[in-house]
DNA sequence: TCGTGGTGCTTTATCGTTAAAGCACATCCG
DNA sequence: CGGATGTGCTTTAACGATAAAGCACCACGA
């Protein structure tokens, strides 16, 4: 193997330079193609740099450029219990592979130690770890991502802020998406009797997506035999909402649950009670993380293109650190129904297997 | 759109010295709590720093001390298709929770570019933006990874590398893990002609955990009744092996599939052959990282505790940092078998909700 | 012949932090 | 009362990279 040879301690530019016999601010200006460097040392400091296995100190770099080459992801505490594991997976892949193409190191940063009156992540950004932060999915009230979003230093959020008018987001229609799964369900599948479950009311998306079945259930003249629960976003808080219910649920022809963790659960809250899905109650979530493929009936929902989200966020961070200021503060990516088998689109078990 | 704001330039150590009318030196030691400084002193600075709202510079502390106060999580590319979404985050929970108790930052390395011949993990190394490494790596043979590992630089791999015998692993047992869920299906379930599909036989995960299913199957006798098929630990490998049978499928009794994905890709199969699970078959996983809960019937399977081999693994890492090195060099933690209903321990739709 | 303009490097200074050495001044002990 | 020890700061230097300025040297035109 070894084609690369062991080192004991770190190449540094000096290094390099001393083997071609040049001053390291000399290798420096060859490795960056200065044009006062001639051609010839240029091909030898590079030869140099290459055999010598040498990569520049981030922390210099970052010292002498007042750039620290990372990006921040960040994750509010409150966020790892409300959103399930997969959605931050699609995120972080979107961020790191725009990131990479930039030779940008991805740093995440999840709040734990508030003890010295900082967040961890302002304590990222003021330390000049990262250049600038992605926020995913925050509270609406969360005061430390207000006062990030307005130090000037670089953040893109991903949803939606309305309270912060200031920031830029990269969102989804939450509204428009519930009330056109919402519209699927009343004007395909003809239920009557609809039921929402949501998510905790303090978030944007749960009032949005509320708001949406809300909006749909009114223009089909639903709204008196239409109710709404509040839960928050756990597979448990679906199971809960169904069963709040008693044998009222009966009564209920159309659920729309404002994720696909609660969709599961009233999902298996309606089985126990032996009713069937989509024979007896047609149910739909929302997300498309993963989940809602697996179960059995799969569910039907909203497919929120995370990585994408992401991916747009994270070009749009890359532009304000480099000073391009045009592009829409607010943006929303577009959605897609996923049919499947629990509103009764699919039959059970014909989904094609690839 | 553009307004400045208050805090243009950061805070340095010289703004906080000048103010209590020090030099940067004395303000350094007394943050530090120098017994060369007086009390009164380091109240005022304390004072100063907390009032401008210091944070120290990341890039002239890394650079200056020669610590990066970073560690890079790396994840190879093909560690991600071979593990799924989950178990990554996982890992990345239990980093990131020592980590903060350290007040490191992660710093998460996934796409390999190698541009330059250089993977973009061992960038991140050479340049020092880490301090150190936790790696999930899962082929057997990566010559990044083995160069990695052998550089000198602190390294702990999480799972099995015998062909790394000098490196720091912190993993499971899958031989003696496999070997105690065919037993369970032999012992308690009686099935007499067992099927495991394996993953890829380059990756040492599969090969121990086929390993451990030989020699369970082995010393129960039935060695002879027995085959393997090799997979890739994808879904639809699962669903391939039971398929590829034909209606050899129906000789079977037990199958044990390398991980919960390709146990679900086998589920699928068999349904839309019409055998039932666990009446006709009986079928176990490995993982539990999320699906095997959530499919009809729920899966059986070992569950392996990503967090908590990612915890031990970053506490691991710290101790090498800081130059202890005592610790084994290659530790196992325990799993634990959990019973569903594939196998017929739970009856269906019995599952307690919580 | 002198100046003007490249060319190709070296010197210098800086980013922010901190260990080590330096230096006044005070205090203690024999 | 003079050397030793302490106290509380300042000065210096270094971490590694890199812009900017400096300086030889050569070539060319007037």
């Amino acid at each position: 193997m070894g084609k690369i040879p062991a080192h004991r301690s770190a190449v540094t530019l000096r290094d390099v330079a001393e083997q071609v016999g040049i001053t390291a601010s000399a290798a420096s200006m060859a490795l960056s193609d200065s044009s006062r460097i001639s051609e010839k040392t240029k091909t030898l400091v590079r030869a140099a740099a290459a055999e010598l296995g040498y990569v520049p100190s981030s922390a210099a770099r970052a010292l002498r450029n007042q750039r620290a080459g990372a990006v921040a992801l960040i994750v509010p505490n409150t966020t790892r219990h409300v959103f399930g594991h997969s959605y931050f997976m699609h995120v972080l892949t979107g961020v790191s592979s725009v990131a990479n193409d930039r030779d940008t190191q991805v740093l995440v940063s999840t709040n734990s130690d508030e003890a010295n009156g900082l967040a961890a992540y302002e304590r990222v950004m003021r330390s000049k770890s990262a250049d600038g932060a992605i926020v995913t999915s925050a509270a609406v009230t969360d005061p430390y991502v207000e006062r990030l979003s307005q130090s000037g230093l670089p953040v893109v959020l991903i949803g939606n802020f309305p309270y912060l008018p200031d920031s830029i987001t990269v969102g989804i229609d939450d509204v428009a998406a519930e009330a056109a799964i919402t519209r699927h369900l009343i004007q395909v599948h003809g239920t009557k009797r609809l039921m929402h479950v949501s998510g905790p009311l303090d978030h944007q998306t749960a009032i949005d997506r509320r708001d949406g079945f809300l909006a749909a259930v009114a223009e089909a003249g639903l709204l008196e035999s239409s109710l709404v629960i509040e839960g928050d976003f756990s597979e448990d808080a679906g199971w809960q909402a169904v069963r709040s219910l008693g044998q009222g649920i009966r009564d209920i022809d159309g659920i729309v649950f404002a994720n696909d963790d609660m969709a599961f659960g009233g999902l298996e809250a309606l089985t126990d009670q032996g009713l069937t899905v989509p024979g007896d109650v047609a149910i739909v979530g929302f997300d498309d993380f993963g989940l809602s493929r697996l179960t059995t009936p799969s569910i039907t929902t909203v497919s929120v293109p995370a990585e994408d989200l992401a991916r747009v966020a994270t070009e749009r961070l890359f532009d304000i650190i480099d000073g391009v200021s045009d592009g829409p503060a607010h943006q929303h990516l577009p959605v897609s129904l996923t049919l499947r088998s629990s509103c009764g689109c699919v039959p059970k078990g014909a989904q094609p297997h690839r």
